[in-house]
DNA sequence: CTAACTGCAAAAACTTTGCACTTTT
DNA sequence: AAAAGTGCAAAGTTTTTGCAGTTAG
């Protein structure tokens, strides 16, 4: 177990250095964020903040996620941006997204996927019946044009 | 490269035989999803499909995509339900969602995932700075509640 | 003191739903 | 002909935005 309260004055730390202001709002936040193992939605996060601290809006709720996930010190088990759906096929796959350019392109499984996969219920204890893998980076194209 | 020609008619042929209507709503959504690499939104799928299609509602998008998500044949990249945030944390790691209780369970990350990680860079020429691993299926409660 | 942040309320974006009409079987 | 599906429009959700007022630095 990683010690929470580190991470939150870590956080903090680095909020200050980058010339953010520190309010008890992205304060309350953060600790939420850091200190539990949840993995709450927005509204969520308002509710728990709000009972402790009346005056908490939803909108400072989104906007300071924005702001750490832009800093990529939170991030959306969602994607960022709409839903992309993905039609069925035979052989289950990945993706790779460019965070760059925002392509998404197909991955093959294979070996060292069914390992995992085996390993991962293994060490669970769930049954797995589908998993999404999503590796994001810069695509080659993109490797290119920013050098 | 999978013939998308057969996967498009074994679908057709799937919701056949579970009694449902063939229309051609139906098949145009199909084919789009089967046909393509894409992974577009619904909005995209709507606009693609009225081009040729006129007629074709939104709302019906949505149903399609519905039925076939409840049939396993199509899936959103993106979580069925709400966004849930996820603080950041020193070490990268992976989820594990039960499709029954909706129960998110974090996961350690170890030597397997290193694994692929480093072949998936090989495979796919990307340059992966994070990536997102998560797991469907049964956690151990529901495998006992439902036996 | 002033630039940054909050919180309200209004707007935008996305998805779902009800129901009368149409179409598949 | 009957059951299922469509499409509209309205409602529900979730997220974003503008701006006046407040506060951290």
């Amino acid at each position: 177990m990683v010690d929470s309260q580190a991470r939150f004055e870590q956080l903090i730390t680095k909020l200050r250095l980058m010339g953010f202001r520190m309010t008890p709002q992205r304060m309350a936040l953060m600790h939420l964020l850091t200190i539990s193992n949840e993995h709450p939605s927005a509204a969520r996060l308002y509710e728990q903040i709000k009972a402790e601290f009346p005056t908490m809006s939803l909108a400072t709720v989104y906007k300071t996620l924005d702001l750490l996930k832009t800093m990529g010190d939170v991030f959306d088990i969602d994607l960022p941006d709409d839903s992309h759906f993905d039609a069925y096929q035979p052989y289950p796959h990945l993706h790779f997204i460019c965070t760059n350019c925002q392509k998404i392109v197909d991955g093959q499984l294979d070996e060292p996927v069914h390992i995992l996969v085996n390993e991962m219920e293994h060490i669970s204890g769930f049954q797995i019946h589908r998993h999404k893998l999503v590796f994001y980076g810069l695509c080659p194209d993109c490797q290119e044009n920013t050098q």
